[in-house]
RNA sequence: GCUCAAGUGGCGGAAUUGGUAGACGCGCUGGAUUCAAAAUCCAGUUCUUUCGAGAGUGUGGGUUCGAUUCCCACCUUGAGUACCA
């Protein structure tokens, strides 16, 4: 009997999806266990080998959590909503969710054929009208919800209003937009209802405002940052402009302090927590408002360092800032409205790009200083972020870098506050050192005591007090696209208002184009009719609006962020998916995703989006956790090796690798990298039938032989180096696939795909069906395992479990291999050798573990056997082998038993005859010895 | 510029309380088998070498009887971030 790797695969995936071996269950006795995986975008394009990694290292740790005793959740689905289904629809036509559906059934056959333990029963797609009713539910439990500081928690925006009707909104501690005017409880009800609503969106989680977009006039859309290169728009090339236009927004700034803050329970790797803290980008200091001269505007300033107060000697306002027209005198507004429009022009690339020149220009306006009462000039200058803090700032040009450029550039006067410093080449900013001078009632103190002065100081003149700041933006939610979810929002005088919640979802409506409309609109600005009916308050489709009175709905649609956030949730509902977004008991019975596994490029995005409505769900109470991610771990991408061919320029000649530097010129072509063998050699029949040029080339061999060049890089077809893994499975099935994807390196890490060298993981199987199988059927029998047996297996599970746990599956496929080859050189057929050795390994290799231990016997599936339990004392060894070194340097070794003391060994060595030779008759000054490594003898 | 991670044979990579560097696999060399090839099996494979040995984990120092491992400085590569007041 030969290993049937085809065969054997396509029968137990066939037997585990007809039994239902994986489905997972929300009432168990085991204690849970969620191992989730990031999931796919089912792109046209299919799954190439770099995709299942990540997936296969979260399956073999879901096999192992349930040899290990746990009810294990592992499912999968699609985030399935996104751009390249719409860019394909506006280009043939086709329908997204046609587009969609069909990619996802490639995605389902290439996942189902690498014999993952998925529950399918519990599969997600984000694009399905019952998944992303939940999503616009979410929504509107954004909008109903404000944020209330003095809890630190958000909680239903209807205590707001009762706070507002009973005393106003003076004392109110909430998360809000900074344009917010006071009044009292008897002029909140003297408001008209619409006049409310647009204050109470200043408080909401989720808010409509005016945002800076990027705005592609010719391809009529809303670009993001990265579909903009210098200036103009990736694809095709046309201008992009800044625009304001009216977007919903997401108040996750109001989360800053908790984002952070929960980091630091998590398992997830420092340098993750540490992109998220960056992110978020904390800094704490005060807040100063500056009077200013002959005005009553004052400038409000966030500095982290207040204690360097008397150091002012300019303010910088951003060109954008509001108070910039407000102030500047006459002679100088020429200059201002020139610089500024300057600035308006260059696009944030290029004012990024470009730190070093230095710019500004005085407004002609003066500011006083809060304690000395000084005037101090105001400028603006670019270098000042019109989106950062308050868009301005006080300059201390001794303590801070930039100031201190700007001051020197413009020949601003620098005085200097630092005791015993020469700030006559630069800014000092050492803060921890400083000693403050020059500055009244701060001078001798240090940074931390002078900074706590002068906030009090300030406090008492009612011009400043300690602040936190957060680099924490909140974020945009608005897309003018078709293919998202739409929001379940409708407009009346303009205010937005909530689709009642048994009218949801709102779903997408048919178009029949996907572009934005003439007028400018999103998509969905093509559907007719397409309108909410508020009097028979029961119609969302548009054919069944009669005459009645009918409002607009929302033309944008989610971003791809949105269906993504939550769905972690969804997986744990099994039963109820229809009528709640997850039952309580099942989101209490599975808590938060154990073990998460996906790419690095998440670390900002999803992770924080994911995290910030988790808290607020839980807020809200519909959630018990405070984190959806315990731990985390980022696999690495899998590259291609493309293949080089050369041609000497201006023929059609190719030359081998080796003799190309005999040519003057040549150019590099990649050519397919699937012609190429393990020794770099091209097969130069298929590259003639690969593409017409090659058919009549010539090619010029060494020994014989066409050699390819080499280069590592992203795997693209625009570089031939694509391998698929259906191809991979056909050939040396999906078991050599997975033990090749674990086997080629650190699964955090970036590594090369060589195709080539999976014939070692592959004939490693077929060793390994040898050690069980020969020709005349199953060699396992009831033997007693010899003490090399046990050692061989025992030492195994100990490497295996241990790899596992610390996710280092690249190790023990090493593992397995010597443990394959010693069994195999002692000739063992014990089965209680051989059996646990098989559950060993399922969780690598299901299929062929599978197969191997029904032949031993067994009717149940594998994937509930018990993980083997390890025993240290087949392990324990009677002598060891003890180097001997004589000043360092090793010599021999001696075997000595291995509970020898100290003296003992010292004594047995120095009494050995090779040591005596050794030492020759002298006497050694000093004996080290380090029990059970080493003894050491110097002198 | 800042932050983080990493530098080990021809290649992917092993080696953690500091103790015989190069496990395992690819590739390569030789052999067996074969008409031949594939497949399989066996032996060898860090470099230098006068075959005794010597050098060796990015570079230079340090701690130590002993350093891939710990400390300092530097170089290189990759990732993230970017005038954050």
């Amino acid at each position: 009997m030969n290993y049937n790797f085809n065969d054997i695969e396509a029968k137990w995936q066939k037997y585990w999806a007809e039994n239902q071996t994986f489905k997972a269950s929300n009432n168990s006795s085991k204690p849970k266990y969620y191992v989730l995986d990031m999931f796919p975008y089912p792109s046209g394009a299919g799954l190439h080998v770099g995709h299942p990694l990540g997936y296969i290292a979260s399956d073999i740790y879901a096999r192992y959590k349930r040899l290990k005793g746990f009810n294990v959740l592992h499912p999968q689905g699609y985030d399935s909503f996104g751009l390249p289904a719409e860019q394909y629809a506006i280009q043939t036509g086709q329908h997204p969710a046609i587009t969609t559906e069909t990619n996802i059934k490639t995605y389902r056959k290439q996942l189902d054929q690498i014999g993952f333990s998925f529950d399918w029963s519990r599969e997600v797609r984000t694009s399905d009208p019952n998944y992303y009713k939940w999503t616009q539910w979410i929504f509107i439990q954004l909008f109903e919800s404000y944020y209330c500081n003095n809890d630190n928690k958000a909680k239903d925006i209807k205590e707001l209003i009762a706070v507002f009707s009973l005393e106003g909104n003076a004392n109110v501690n909430v998360a809000c937009d900074d344009d917010i005017e006071l009044f009292s409880a008897e002029q909140w009800k003297a408001k008209q209802p619409e006049e409310q609503q647009k204050i109470l969106l200043k408080y909401r989680l989720t808010y409509l405002a005016k945002t800076e977009v990027n705005w592609c006039p010719v391809l009529g859309t809303v670009l993001a940052n990265d579909e903009i290169v210098n200036g103009v728009s990736e694809r095709g090339g046309h201008p992009v402009v800044r625009k304001k236009m009216t977007q919903w927004s997401m108040r996750i700034s109001a989360y800053a302090e908790r984002l952070l803050q929960g980091l630091e329970i998590l398992d997830w790797t420092d340098s993750l927590k540490e992109t998220q803290r960056n992110w978020i980008g904390k800094s704490v200091g005060a807040s100063v408002s500056f009077n200013i001269n002959n005005h009553d505007e004052k400038i409000v300033v966030f500095t982290t360092r207040p204690d360097t107060i008397f150091g002012v000697s300019f303010m910088t306002l951003a060109p954008e800032h509001d108070l910039v027209k407000k102030i500047t005198t006459p002679d100088q507004k020429v200059a201002i409205e020139a610089y500024i429009e300057k600035t308006a022009k260059r696009s944030e690339r290029e004012r990024m790009a470009d730190v070093k020149t230095i710019s500004g220009v005085f407004t002609g306006a003066y500011a006083e200083h809060p304690f000395t009462k000084a005037p101090i000039p105001i400028w603006i200058g670019d270098y000042v972020l019109a989106g950062y803090g308050t868009g301005a700032v006080m300059s201390v040009p001794c303590g801070d870098q930039r100031d201190y450029a700007f001051a020197n550039h413009f020949n601003i006067p620098i005085s200097n506050i630092f005791e015993g410093v020469d700030i006559s080449e630069e800014a000092y900013t050492d803060k921890e050192k400083t000693i403050i001078a020059n500055s009244d009632f701060l001078n001798g103190m240090n940074y931390k005591k002078a900074t706590k002065r002068v906030i009090y100081e300030l406090e008492q003149l009612g011009q400043g007090q300690g602040k936190t700041n957060y680099r924490l933006r909140d974020a945009v939610f608005s897309r003018q696209r078709y293919w998202g979810e739409p929001f379940p929002v409708y407009y009346v005088n303009g205010m937005p208002r909530m689709i009642d919640r048994e009218h949801l979802p709102v779903q997408l409506p048919e178009v029949e184009k996907y572009l934005p409309t003439e007028e400018g609109e999103p998509p969905l600005g093509r559907a007719e009719k397409w309108a909410w009916c508020t009097e028979s308050n029961a119609v969302v489709s548009n054919d069944k609006i009669d005459n009645e009175t009918i409002f607009p709905l929302e033309l944008n649609t989610m971003p791809g962020w949105a269906g993504s956030s939550w769905y972690f949730f969804r997986y744990m509902e099994e039963t109820n998916r229809e009528g709640v977004f997850a039952g309580e008991e099942a989101l209490k019975y599975w808590e938060n995703v154990d073990l998460y596994i996906g790419g690095a490029e998440h670390a900002t995005g999803h992770l924080l989006y994911s995290r910030f409505w988790v808290k607020l769900l839980k807020d809200r109470g519909f959630v018990n956790i405070e984190e959806p991610f315990k731990k985390l771990i980022n696999q690495g991408m899998i590259l291609g090796t493309s293949a080089i061919i050369y041609r000497i320029s201006g023929t059609n000649e190719y030359v081998s690798k080796g003799l190309k530097e005999d040519y003057d010129e040549v150019e590099e072509i990649r050519v397919d990298v699937n012609m190429v063998n393990a020794s770099d050699e091209i097969a130069i029949e298929k590259l003639k039938n690969w593409q017409p040029q090659y058919e009549n080339a010539k090619f010029i061999l060494e020994e014989g032989k066409y050699i390819v060049g080499r280069e590592v890089e992203k795997m693209s077809k625009r570089w031939f180096n694509v391998v698929n893994p259906d191809l991979i499975c056909e050939q040396y099935g999906a078991d050599s696939l997975r033990l090749y994807e674990m086997f080629l390196g650190p699964l955090e890490q970036y590594k090369p795909w060589n195709t080539a060298g999976i014939t070692g993981v592959h004939s490693f199987l077929k060793k390994l069906w040898k050690l069980y199988v020969s020709k005349d059927g199953v060699n396992v029998n009831n033997d007693e395992p010899t003490k090399d047996n046990l050692k061989t297996l025992h030492k195994t599970i100990k490497k295996v479990e241990e790899d596992i746990e610390n996710f280092s599956f690249n190790t023990s496929v090493s593992t397995f291999m010597i443990a394959v080859n010693e069994l195999t050189a002692q000739k063992c057929t014990s089965k209680s050798i051989l059996e646990p050795l098989l559950v060993l390994m399922s969780p690598y290799a299901p299929h062929i573990t599978e197969e191997l231990y029904h032949q031993l016997g067994n009717s149940e599936s594998i994937s509930i056997a018990k993980f083997p339990v390890f025993d240290a004392s087949h392990l324990v060894e009677s002598s060891k082998n003890y180097p001997i070194s004589f000043n360092g340097k090793m010599r021999f070794t001696i075997e000595l038993p291995m509970d020898m003391s100290k003296d003992a060994i010292e004594k047995e060595v120095l009494a050995h005859e090779k040591t005596k030779a050794q030492l020759e008759g002298r006497i050694p000054k000093k004996v080290i010895v380090v029990p059970g490594k080493i003894v050491n003898i110097v002198g």
